[in-house]
DNA sequence: ACTCTCGTTTGATCTGGGTCAAGGCCGACC
DNA sequence: GGTCGGCCTTGACCCAGATCAAACGAGAGT
């Protein structure tokens, strides 16, 4: 985590993986400064949508600050969420047409992106970005098949305390807090939102968040905090088989 | 789709993704006798596990014939299958430590291997080497999002037209048949299996097969033969958004 | 031919979560 | 301060799919 001088911005790039995670672990400064070159941030309005489906997308990024979601409707209008974008997350598809996905910021969001030619041409041309890469889409493969045993195998209250517990966890990690019994955190999603991401109704969230409320596990302060008193309590909860992974 | 010619074996590799897709796709010699080298073959039987999801796995490889399953299971016994391996499909993870999932043959398998050291050796020397595979994984990970859609939001006769669809689109693609009004194929697995894919129990999956078959979208010859007497039909009955695109 | 096993089908009943509907809470804007 | 519009909560009822249970069919072994 390291700040990044483009004065004009101001923004501390604690996530960009290209710098922090493909190129810091190797620091070969040529690769720095022509990454520098084809590098803009973006910022988005919570609710706002940086990306429809069938869009070009010409770029690449990294999320800096704030959470997007991917999600994908049927013609009948259900949706589903197919991915949950955090700090430090990468959105695009290096070497593909479209977005594939809608992405929708749902808070305000910093995002850092590339454009996305020189971008696929730097990776051709620099072998470890391409491992880089694929390590990080591995990652985001595993993540999509933990949630792949949410979504077909849990009940619903197993469902809500995965989501949750993946977004503590996540946040934990972010602010090196890991090892810490409770968690608390602004939950950037609506019930609706939360619904999408778990193929529920956003009424049966809203139970069952009261129900985790009423039975102690966590506490709601105000409309997006939240309190997990103690993890462990929570991720049994989830149900959760292979120690709760490291998913998203 | 072409012989490969080792002789011992006499099994026609028109699946291999190193040698057909990444290799083949640009054919430079000195890979391919590389390849070669570490390259052998492994025979499964129907039902036999290829690894268990904690195991080491020292190798990585892809479908020549058969179907595999990837699976995970939750201690109190719920399973979800988060990927269906059909010839030409690639398992493994090229700088991982183990397995992540049971990988399991439900028909009988014929893989062709890779022992992982010498593969990941020849990854990072091979630059495009990893942007194949980067480029299957991302398919993958189209496929296992696509497979949250599913999962989620679709009523189970929807996911047995889905999962039909897509095996029958995969075949078709093998045989290059694809432009073909109706389709045939077997289905290499049990209904328990399709359950576990589907997030369904068998009997559910059980009502539905005989379901879609009393209204004649598909007839069922034995156990396991299917023909889908019209594939605009079955598609339509999956319910697909973005046109079915091209899971799995 | 008989029977054992394993996968499958079908029926009867139950239930978790969906659906429909009515308020409640709170910040924004007049 | 009032009311309007977004969210969220809660209740009452319903239904798709789960669960429990029985029986069927086909291949394999004796």
């Amino acid at each position: 985590m390291h700040k990044l001088k483009t004065p004009e911005l101001h923004v501390e790039c604690s996530a960009c993986p290209i710098r922090h995670r493909a190129v810091c672990s190797r620091c070969e400064s040529d690769e720095l400064s022509q990454l520098e070159e084809i590098k803009y941030y973006r910022n988005f309005q919570a609710g706002q949508t940086v990306v429809w489906s069938d869009d070009p997308m010409d770029f690449v990024g990294s999320v800096v600050s704030g959470v997007a979601t991917l999600s994908q409707t049927m013609e009948d209008g259900r949706t589903q969420m197919v991915g949950l974008l955090l700090p430090s997350d990468f959105v695009g598809r290096p070497g593909r047409r479209g977005a594939a996905y809608d992405v929708t910021a749902t808070s305000d969001l910093v995002m850092c992106c590339f454009r996305k030619k020189p971008f696929e041409k730097l990776m051709t041309e620099t072998p470890h970005i391409a491992q880089r890469l694929l390590e990080m889409t591995l990652d985001e493969l595993d993540a999509a098949r933990e949630w792949m045993v949410v979504l077909g195998r849990k009940t619903a209250r197993e469902k809500i305390a995965s989501l949750l517990s993946i977004i503590a966890r996540r946040y934990a990690v972010l602010e090196d807090r890991q090892s810490a019994r409770s968690a608390s955190f602004d939950l950037p999603l609506t019930r609706e939102a939360m619904a999408d991401y778990l193929g529920l109704t956003l009424e049966t969230v809203s139970r069952q968040m009261s129900a985790l409320k009423r039975d102690g596990t966590i506490i709601l302060e105000g409309k997006r905090g939240i309190v997990v008193r103690d993890m462990s309590r929570l991720i049994e909860e989830a149900g959760d088989d292979s120690d709760g992974g490291f998913l998203v």
